[in-house]
DNA sequence: ACCCGACATGGATACGTTTTCATGCATCTC
DNA sequence: GAGATGCATGAAAACGTATCCATGTCGGGT
């Protein structure tokens, strides 16, 4: 009953070779064609698998990548992480999934917990800055950054949908619209998203018209509401994340702003829903899964070379919630 | 520069004692106040973490979760993983993360994977059924199963909705509304799910009113598309999960059949675009957090004692997409 | 015929930890 | 006071693998 495991001393016993061959055998080293033979026939017998755990103590690594995203509820993050799976489970590569509610002091205990564990590559959406990645980079992970990029960690490879583009052609489609008050309707860690925003908007960009929330729900919804409360005269907005154009529908309608008649909407990233909404959204779509699949491309191709990161491109897809704009809507 | 990373070995120089001294003080074992002191300070002062490399190989296992989910793109799975993450997160446990995409092949594949990296629990949603989580369960792995049980498996313990009680509340609203040809849309692996629904529609059930499609979004559609437009007569229809909910919303929309008038919609699981859309759907809501969570807690708590299942409660959200049935919509 | 290189092979070692076992010391009991 | 009991401690073994190194063998080149 009490089966011990076989080991590869098992199989050397069987084929009557020493350990080292068959360990040569099937790391693909070199061996005569007959031994090989007879190795691999004698280990597919006893169904022997090698066991990870002696490997990764020997090599000082456990093979495997640490993927460390926000929010794994957020559609985006799971399209994502869709992606680095598909592109480890090529590689026979298991992972790691932690999530760090984009919270800095989870994410460094993550990344302590991969460290412990002997994980050796990374792939993560950065919450933190600099200072918390400095010890990981310091004990050689091969880290990638997806989506977006920690400040000044410039020496990290990062994936990236192409924002700036994205922003600037939304930003265009609206202003040919006619929309000159347009509110910018942020999530945590997208500096880079938001400099676009203002750099797209030029002249015509107004502090007060962008609001800042959280990674929940309810600051979303709560920083749409108040926006929408405060400024009545905008009439366009820009959600830079599913999870705030979701806020912004919701609380468009809940203070009877009608799309697109009185608020010109588009939202960062296309969801499956965004077509189910009355009126479907225009959204700027960004390619989540090959986002996650190139990452993990880098990550596990990098063999020591330190890679120039990739920018992939986004798509204006024009739904119903945009209209030219109306009368503004502040002055009955 | 070729900085080794401190091992238990340093620790115990450094304090003057015996590694074996260290390792019980780290886990907690006996020793005395002042050894203990001494090691404890000794070990926060030159940074040592313990590898869990070796830990691991020493007492075969690696610690952590494998987590086994058909789609994680599907927002109810991703709520689930999250839920499982909370739980080990608070257990400081890792959790190896693997797609199955509902394919058996796929589904042992990634189990022979956890296998080999010494992973010893499992938290599954299975696909294939019996014979592939025999050896698993031979292996001595303890295993959870979450949202569906793989048939003829009993002995797994397993965290389920209440789908029995959900299907039937939902199909008591319906009839109670005075639907009679009620239609199921289900997905993979929803033996149970349909039982029910078989169950709780009794003489009314009509065989050629139940179709089953595979996970993805074009296969739902294909099948909700499919049904509406072969049997016209239909007045309401159940979505076996929010893919299929999905599906028949656009389904419905593209044969221009107006919800609740022309079709009555339940779907199963509650998202959050549900809300969004118009109108808003009527759902029978899943506590998917819960099921991840309380799997996490089943499998971590575990002694080698093989507990009773968890049944957790659904709860019928009626919101707008279900109406009294008008008259049958084929003959014009 | 001899030497040298190429190659296949197996023994031994190291990876970092936990755990068992034996030892030594102090305290308690009769 | 002697034996028994308890406790802190360290040496050593074991986990399964990959790799270094030495050895043996064969073939070709001079």
């Amino acid at each position: 009953m009490n089966m011990r495991r076989t080991t590869i001393k098992d199989v050397a016993e069987a084929a009557r070779v020493g350990v080292a061959t068959v360990s040569r055998v099937l790391s693909g080293g070199s061996a005569s064609p007959e031994t090989r033979e007879r190795v691999l026939t004698v280990a597919a017998q006893l169904d022997y698998r090698p066991s990870a755990l002696g490997r990764n103590l020997r090599q000082q690594r456990s093979g495997g990548i640490g993927l460390l995203l926000p929010d794994i509820t957020d559609t985006f993050y799971g399209r994502l992480a869709d992606g680095v799976l598909a592109c480890a489970r090529s590689a026979g590569e298991p992972v790691i999934l932690g999530t760090t509610g984009d919270d800095e002091e989870r994410e460094a205990e993550l990344i302590g917990m991969l460290l412990e564990q002997g994980v050796d590559r990374v792939i993560a959406v950065p919450s933190g800055d600099s200072e918390i990645w400095a010890p990981t980079l310091r004990a050689g992970l091969t880290t990638v950054f997806a989506h977006r990029n920690a400040a000044g960690r410039d020496e990290v490879p990062s994936v990236l949908a192409d924002d700036r583009t994205g922003v600037r052609t939304a930003i265009d489609y609206l202003t040919g619209l006619g929309h000159r008050r347009i509110a910018y309707l942020g999530g945590p860690g997208q500096k880079q998203r938001l400099a676009a925003f203002r750099q797209a908007l030029g002249a015509l960009v107004d502090e007060e018209l962008i609001v800042l929330a959280r990674g929940t729900r309810d600051s979303a919804y709560a920083a749409a509401a108040g926006l929408f409360q405060h400024r009545p005269d905008l009439t366009a907005v820009l959600a830079g994340g599913n999870l705030l154009g979701e806020a912004a529908v919701l609380a468009a309608r809940e203070l009877d702003l009608r799309v697109p008649r009185d608020l010109s909407l588009v939202m960062f990233d296309d969801v499956p829903w965004a077509e189910l909404c009355s009126p479907p959204l225009t959204v700027i779509a960004q390619p989540a899964r090959d986002i996650g699949y190139r990452a993990a491309e880098l990550v596990l191709r990098a063999g020591g070379r330190r890679p120039r990161g990739v920018l992939l491109p986004t798509e204006l897809i024009v739904r119903g919630s945009c209209g030219p704009r109306g009368t503004s809507r502040s002055p009955r």
